[in-house]
DNA sequence: GCAAAAGTGTTCACACTACACCCATGC
DNA sequence: GCATGGGTGTAGTGTGAACACTTTTGC
């Protein structure tokens, strides 16, 4: 049956991973120090190459995986980079997709095997390639998503504090947010579920943790109201 | 210099495209009807596959030239499809494009030797393969776009009424729009410069005909101002 | 003079911003 | 008792939504 496309030239598809992760300070960027030519030695994304038999998703997770072990990851494709000559070595198209991880549950070793690093977004080294393009296109898509869809909590533990939540997109979108006037939003958000207990870690008086409802939040969208968080 | 790639396998890379016009009254979308197999006589976007001496975007516009005649149109990346048996065929990426067209420009007999025809997005027949999820994503992109960037005036001529830039609003959102606060609104962008000239088509009175300043508009964000039009 | 669409102004409500004070606790 | 971060309340302002009337002109 393949007969019928044989006029047409294959090609080339690789899959690269732009991996954000959150150390409660800074948002930071897992990368990868090449071990071969070309760029041997110079930083980039983690990425491979598609296989005949996965879909580009489960091509771009089993990256994901190869590289920290994680499965179940929220991911999103963010753009598909085709220029002729993007790749030196041979034409090969890209596509590119960012994750979200939390830092405290990858696996160290495997990415130590890959000699993977994080860096903070704002002192990331220049990459290879046109992964300086996508790197950059995933911030600004990742600030327009954490605006308009509960996706931060994927950065964050499972209960977490409203200091850190305020912390996180201080740090998404590099700029101070008034404390009340965050809290407000947030108390005013149904699907945040308060917890009876305290994180004592950042100061005399302890913040309360919360939860995100995902079932209750689904439930809301369903009846149309929305998630805007600035 | 291409072996050291050679262990990885290659995918066909096709391009299809969501091509979008307005008459006026609705949202219209430019559709061909199959004439080969399989799903022959079914309908279909305009497709084709990436060659090797060229970009994936001008792969697109290649594909939408042989199409529509049309060139330097506004165009943009949608989405990259592939899953492994989207096409029934043999194992095809697909990386879909939407395009803004003015349905008086383009060439009507290409179109129609390549057997296309414009359906209201409304009553647009069922699509082959994954072709309906495209138009689906496509007008969802349309739509927000159309409220943060001044793509709408793509689909307008390059003199229109305040009219008919409300009714191709409407078109694209699917909803009626106050025509008061629209105006008010418009009134309000520096970028929008009024003719010496009414368009009589459409009332006894006629109404202005604006243009858009696409250098103006350009300062202005520079400036840091922000376009939003619901 | 009337029908049909274009054009303009006002009011109201809500949401966002800015801003200041009290609370709980460990040392 | 004091320093440190957590938590809450209020007043002012600007933007968006709702809504009604006048204007122009061809017939």
């Amino acid at each position: 049956m393949e007969i019928v496309y044989d006029q047409h030239e294959k090609h080339f598809v690789a899959l690269d991973c732009i991996i954000f992760g959150f150390d409660q300070q800074e948002l930071q960027l897992l990368l990868i120090k090449r071990g071969f030519e070309p760029e041997q030695g110079n930083w980039s994304l983690m990425g491979g190459f598609l296989k005949r038999d996965e879909s580009i998703d489960e091509g771009a997770e089993r990256i994901l995986e190869t590289l920290t072990g994680l499965t179940s990851v929220y991911m999103e494709q963010l753009y598909a980079y085709g220029e002729v000559r993007r790749d030196p070595v041979a034409r090969t198209l890209s596509i590119a997709y960012y994750a979200l991880i939390r830092t405290d549950q990858y696996n160290k070793d495997l990415a130590d095997s890959h000699n993977a690093r994080w860096f903070p977004v704002s002192q990331r080294p220049d990459l290879i390639f046109d992964h300086n393009d996508m790197v950059e296109k995933a911030l600004a898509r990742l600030r327009r998503r954490a605006r308009t869809q509960p996706i931060g909590f994927e950065l964050l533990p499972e209960k977490f504090t409203i200091p850190q939540l305020r912390s996180l997109y201080e740090a998404i979108n590099n700029q101070p947010l008034d404390h009340r006037n965050f809290s407000k939003r947030l108390n005013s958000m149904e699907w945040l579920v308060k917890l009876n207990e305290k994180d004592k870690g950042s100061s005399r008086k302890g913040a309360f943790y919360y939860q995100f409802d995902q079932d209750l939040y689904q439930k809301l969208v369903q009846e149309g109201s929305s998630f805007d968080l600035k």
